[in-house]
DNA sequence: TTCTTCTCTGAACGGTCGGTCAGTCTGAAG
DNA sequence: CTTCAGACTGACCGACCGTTCAGAGAAGAA
């Protein structure tokens, strides 16, 4: 007995969506397809004929979260907003909600454990920190067009300020004891001011941060 | 035919060093104690003998790892310069070698993924996020001591250090177009140079920086 | 109704792998 | 020498899991 038909579309979502949650729960490796069956409710013959091979639904899965980080970053990025506030919406995307954030890496570090050997992964991850890079440098490119942000080399900052997010969410992660949220948020918020922030208005000379070899490198703003 | 017999310190170690090996070419879950064991040179049996558990095996596997990481810390930590120059090592204990740096993270990553679920584990990867901590904030805490740095807070300035170093790494591993070791090298002296160096001898006013949030925080130092 | 097409099922298969075990070999002690 | 402890072997077992497959049920076309 068959149950009740439904549209390709909606079958496949539903498995990514159970695949997903168990990922969550029992890692990468440790989620089956017999579970991935009754969680989505669903006979296990389906799973695979949807996807043939356990790894397409696996690199859906990983599309899956793609498409909503970047729709979170696409939203953040179009806000009505000064830069240097459309850049606090991504800390606080990261920093505000823990249990978010928290499902959110442990599924990504699967991946990424993945993505060191297997080829068909790499694609993926590579589009992941391509996508937050690119929407970070954009923002910081927009805050020095109008005038918010020194003249910096947006794509280095970028790197540096997204560098600095995903390495205090790890220390948060991995040692809880070393890093609060809200201390990550701060240090962050602290980046971003002394990279990019005009000092207050005084007679100083502009600031060229930036880049080139260590050489000149940053001066901080020695206020006044 | 039993092969020549060995103490039990040797045979550990070498069916230590040849998982590490495995895991290092295969990651954690597909290395197999087959596999181990021919890598080894030695029966299967013997690798159950000396581990019972194939977790024991790969938590072996993981202090080995824990242990090399300490003492490239502490050596870096004992010689005899500068802060800012013991600080420089670590960088280049870094991103000077992009090899030796690939496998580090190829390894740490799968235990990550699995710290996120396994209790055992978790103890594991908190040690090495808080020995690294440990160490940087000990020659920050050195520097300020000699007058070589800022009256800086100087744990919250290792974990900024830290994170950035690991996120750093994470972007040149999975988007090597997006940064190389070397421009990540750079990043991180400018961090330094920013947090932490003492601006060159101004009447300049005492630099307030961090913020609000959490009150206290990181006061860059009134340089006179 | 009948036919066709596509979704869906669940038993079964085959391969893999961790763990076990009966027994062998070695070196040292008595 | 004999004895004994324990290092060592490799065949084997049982569980698990991805994949296959023959066929059932459902919906639309004719």
């Amino acid at each position: 007995m068959a149950r009740a038909r439904s549209t390709e579309e909606t079958r496949r979502g539903e498995i990514v969506d159970a695949a997903l949650r168990l990922i969550l729960k029992n890692g990468f490796h440790n989620t089956t397809l017999d579970q991935v069956a009754v969680q989505a409710k669903v006979s296990k013959g389906l799973v695979s004929y949807y996807f043939p091979k356990k790894d397409e639904l696996f690199l859906a899965v990983l599309q899956l979260m793609i498409e909503r980080l970047r729709s979170d970053l696409e939203s953040a990025y179009r806000a009505h907003l000064p830069a240097r506030e459309r850049l606090r919406l991504n800390f606080r995307n990261l920093f505000d909600n823990g249990k978010r954030t928290r499902q959110y890496y442990t599924v990504l570090i699967d991946f990424l454990g993945q993505a060191l050997r297997e080829r068909a992964v790499q694609g993926y991850t590579e589009v992941i920190y391509e996508t937050v890079l690119t929407y970070v440098e954009w923002t910081i490119t927009d805050g020095i067009r109008s005038g918010e942000f020194q003249e910096v080399d947006a794509h280095k900052v970028a790197c540096m300020v997204v560098g600095m997010m995903e390495g205090l969410v790890l220390q948060w992660l991995f040692s809880r004891d070393s890093v609060e949220l809200g201390d990550a948020y701060a240090m962050c918020e602290r980046l971003v001011d002394d990279l990019l922030t005009i000092p207050p208005t005084n007679g100083s000379a502009a600031v060229q941060v930036g880049d080139a070899a260590p050489s000149d490198t940053v001066v901080s703003a020695a206020a006044r």
